[in-house]
DNA sequence: AACGATACCGTAAACGATTACGGTGGAAAA
DNA sequence: TTTTCCACCGTAATCGTTTACGGTATCGTT
């Protein structure tokens, strides 16, 4: 026999009273004797009573809960970024649905499609690495659904977004090589489509090209999975080249690490032959020995940013505010260990 | 000018029909004619008309969404365990809200009792390490809404749940190091009010016990945070012990780690002088030098099956079957790395 | 005594969808 | 001509809430 929570209307039913009544006297509006006041809130605390979630979103066009549209969740920044959503929505009363494109283009469309009509309130969507076309998030426009693009974004297309300042921190990553005396810095970079890639890219240009330098062509070469695997093959393609860099700086930790791993099979000395620095600052980066240098990204608290932009927008809505895009940009700080130290390691 | 997206009432205004029409000839239901079953699709589609979801679960008594309560999302397994959910939730039409206990029991019992007015059709549950009350499951119960424990369970309690069979992983990983010639295996483990601390437990106590051998009191400790600090401090206990272990099965990758690190620290050779084995084959495992032996658990799969079970509580109660208590159990397997590989290494 | 004010409560519409039921028209059968 | 029957469509209830509005009783006022 199923259970059924309580209703306005099984506690009507109760007090021989109607659901209007109920309903005043539990939200403490005027019009209430206090006794009615009382024998109500006893019923409903025995019947221990909570409105129907569902019944208020539809009075009140609003969910209280927020799509969010992933890559992976098993990775490390992009879990600490939803740690963070998922605190701040925590602390601000709103649920979060999540779900996980696996880096596909296909599903994320399918996502946002089908979380656009009326599900959540609101969406934060980091792009797939596939991401090239985005007629999907027009659509979202067009449906004026607030949404916000966080750590993966583009400038192709005008929105609010939430990311970390990539160019500054390949620019530091890149100068801090170049003072520990590289001379042939090699960079690892994805698709162009994407901000941070190009920033990053930016980063690392801009950075030799202070000290005057130009990469070889054959030193900037463009990761597709990001992994570990991929990596590996990487860092045998840099050692195998004629003019050999003796440097590297990758947009990821994890396929640097492949790169880290490949010369150290190789019996390359790290830093002394070759240095590294990667991009995350992810747990690995600590681990792996010697350890690596990396850019630290803010991750919860870009989640955390992501959010509270979103709820500015939903509530702007609510009391029909102008809507103002803006990009938001969260500083990077780069990590030094041992994989760039050159210098002390000497 | 807020968007809003068409409804049903909409549509049967435009064609001067009523809401019943527009309803039934969109669901393809008998008395429609075939001319009026064109204009109000050719209608729908240029609307892009979407039934409200919201209206839908009002109506229905369902909302076509499951709740997961987990401990940590930036943690390796949780993390795989619920990509595994959301994967084959998105296959079964169903979207996933996601809370963060962080640990804390506190946190757990709020959202239990959030979820369980309504949102949810159901409830998957990893209990925090904390937790050693039950009340709030008990409520479940009373509320007869559909749930199961993954991961992390109690016997204290009687329910569906979805595990790794943490007994014969912890027995396969101590008998492989008692193989490997280990004298003093000592042992790292957590709360016992967990199903898998006891688990994993009695599995270590019941191989030494095949082998004749009985730990020293000193050489099981019992963790609490579970991080790689903790873990160092626990190998600086196991180090500074008079009669030291030589090998050490944890319960957890992250706080051998920290056992890894502090020997690293202190020059010992492993796997020669000292033996270690993990739990839950984290990424780490395979970074760390000299690699972690650790035991393998189908994070996935785990996920996966939890919610395939939850969806049979939930159809079953939909169609008014009995429900049945079951409890799932997958097979975990060692993964033998170098930091237990005495015989190979010598 | 008649009227106005106040306190208290019920009725009903609304949110968006589904669906049982009733009604209308026309064509075929009696 | 009348009855029957089917095709087709509308009305209204329902899910659980909120809330504008209307109604009634009781009190005090003139």
């Amino acid at each position: 026999m199923k259970y059924r929570p309580a209703t306005l209307k099984d506690m009507a039913q109760r007090l021989k009273t109607s659901v209007a009544t109920i309903s005043r006297a539990l939200k403490d509006k005027p019009d209430i004797s206090a006794e009615m006041r009382q024998k109500v809130k006893e019923l409903a605390a025995e019947l221990n009573y909570q409105p129907n979630p569902i019944a208020l979103s539809l009075k009140h066009h609003r969910s209280k809960t927020i799509g969010v549209i992933i890559p992976k969740v098993v990775h490390y920044l992009f879990s600490t970024m939803i740690s963070g959503i998922l605190e701040e929505a925590e602390r601000q009363g709103y649920s979060v649905l999540i779900t996980e494109t696996n880096q596909q283009y296909e599903r994320e469309v399918r996502m946002v499609q089908d979380l656009m009509h009326g599900k959540v309130d609101g969406l934060l969507i980091c792009f797939a690495n596939e991401t090239r076309c985005f007629d999907h998030i027009t659509q979202l426009c067009q449906a004026s659904l607030p949404f916000v693009l966080f750590d993966k974004a583009t400038d192709l297309i005008e929105a609010n977004k939430v990311m970390v300042d990539d160019y500054d921190g390949a620019f530091a990553a890149t100068s801090h090589l170049i003072e520990q005396g590289y001379q042939r810095i090699a960079h690892i970079n994805g698709a162009h489509a994407l901000h941070h890639s190009q920033a990053r890219m930016q980063g690392y240009l801009d950075a030799l090209g202070r000290h005057g330098r130009q990469p070889a062509a054959d030193h900037i070469v463009k990761a597709e999975q990001f992994s570990i695997e991929e990596g590996r093959a990487i860092g045998a393609h840099f050692w195998g080249l004629e003019h050999r860099p003796d440097a590297v700086f990758g947009i990821a930790d994890e396929v640097v690490i492949g790169v880290h791993d490949y010369l150290k099979g190789r019996g390359v000395n790290i830093p002394r032959e070759f240095g590294l620095v990667g991009f995350s600052d992810s747990m690995l980066a600590s681990m792996v020995d010697p350890s690596l240098s990396s850019v630290y990204q803010p991750g919860k608290e870009l989640g955390r940013i992501s959010l509270l932009r979103l709820l500015e927008l939903i509530r702007a809505d609510e009391i029909d505010l102008p809507r103002m895009i803006t990009t938001h940009v969260l500083k990077t700080s780069l990590i030094i260990r041992k994989s760039s130290s050159r210098l002390c390691a000497s």
